[in-house]
DNA sequence: CGGAGCGTTGAGCAACGTCAAAAGACGTGG
DNA sequence: CCACGTCTTTTGACGTTGCTCAACGCTCCG
């Protein structure tokens, strides 16, 4: 991620992403509430499940999971996953408390919306309030497709169903679809976020680099094939809603 | 199902169960708008993956599954179940389109809202949307809890969690806690939504019963000891973002 | 009585977890 | 530059969970 232009650094400029379903218009009305930009160490822990929340976070950079902690020394589980140009906790808006972790994973730089202001911006336009709700739904259609992954997907085809969602929302984030991606989850974050043991994600890596398909390694998700990866994960990026259907190169 | 007293004949009521996130005014306000009930027999398929849909359902009585298919003849995957005086597909009015089907287990009725009375309701409205966006908020918290049962928890457990989780929401739906439930799952409905096998369920709500814990048999289920149950499941009611916190007997 | 659907049981097996050791990657300080 | 410690990845051997396949019983209903 250090390696990268860093995103989002002028706020006047609408960013792609997420808030790509947001028009112009409406990102102007948002931007220059998203205050206090603050910048978190990978591993560390943004708000706690239980939390009071008075506030959102937009994520400008980095990738940040929600996370439930089981058991003292055990690893925890992702239950999501938030990449740049989405909000990550959006959800606290109405529901107040949370119901797990956010826990930072890379270096990340997140700006904050406090929900009074939020609240009275979006007491004044009925359209923006149905876009955020909206983007909220797009992150319940993808833990639905979670679900799904990690009940009804074996080993193989689930670690490269989570490689083409990394993909495609990377892609969604940078505007642009690359053959060579920052990758800086490590080994056990996929064991986190698939439910399976950092040791068996490192051999269903292997596995798909043996066929061909893609390889991790050095902080890049090299594609060698993205059909052939697409094809081994079952992959459509349907549940994704992505705002444009644009083709990129 | 067909054994207990229908639920919502008076729609002038407000009813318990996830409506009642709803204050009564709010109720009298959304209860007009709910027209045409529909009747649905089991195993019905309501609405289809990608469908446009122009209006959304309010389950009165009986259960839905939104179901992801998978192959041709292989069984389908449940990414979420709804109960009586919950929506089943409200995503739909900003989403437009589902990513899934949804499915009627039982016998079901429902109630129709067309998205444009919606739209005209909500835009009259701020704190009403507000509460509906609260409510699709809270299946995806559902959702986010589903993930971590099918990632991170054994099959015993899973489906100790996905029992209790039955019986809190039912007890939401009836407001009555009761030791005896009507249940007309079958045991692949419960392998369908826990990402286990039919067989491997039926082996592991022998264990269950062999614990003490709990017995399903003949459309019941008998809950005989509930805070075992609770602990093998390791439950806890959080993420259900219940309305009232109020002890019921 | 016969069939269909559902639940139960058993035997064998594949997928994945556990434990442990070692090798590689990376930064730090000498 | 090397030595060191820490963190991550890889590999092997072995154990366990849960899946597959197949048979049988049960219940309901025509």
């Amino acid at each position: 991620m250090t390696t990268e232009q860093p995103l989002y650094h002028d706020m006047t400029v609408k960013p792609s992403g997420m808030v790509d379903h947001l028009s112009d218009a409406q990102w102007a009305k948002l931007a220059p509430l998203l205050v206090q930009h603050k910048h978190y160490a990978p591993g560390n822990v943004v708000s706690r499940r239980g939390d009071l929340l008075n506030h959102s976070l937009l994520l400008l950079d980095g990738l940040i999971a929600r996370s439930v902690p089981r058991g003292q020394r055990a690893r925890s589980t992702f239950v999501a996953l938030q990449f740049p140009g989405e909000f990550v906790d959006l959800h606290a808006f109405p529901l107040k408390r949370l119901d797990h972790d956010v826990v930072s994973l890379t270096d990340t730089r997140v700006a904050t919306v406090s929900h009074d202001t939020l609240h009275e911006l979006l007491n004044g336009d009925v359209e923006l309030a149905r876009k955020l709700w909206l983007m909220t739904l797009v992150d319940a259609s993808i833990h639905r497709h979670w679900v799904m992954r990690n009940s009804a997907m074996r080993a193989l085809a689930r670690v490269a169903n989570f490689l083409c969602e990394f993909d495609a929302r990377m892609t969604a984030a940078y505007g642009v679809e690359r053959q060579s991606l920052p990758f800086s989850l490590r080994q056990t974050d996929i064991a986190d976020a698939t439910g399976l043991t950092s040791v068996h994600v490192s051999r269903t890596l292997r596995e798909l680099r043996e066929h061909g398909c893609c390889s991790v390694t050095g902080g890049k998700l090299l594609i060698h094939d993205r059909n052939g990866l697409h094809k081994v994960g079952m992959f459509e990026a349907a549940y994704l809603y992505m705002p444009e259907p644009e083709a990129v190169i």
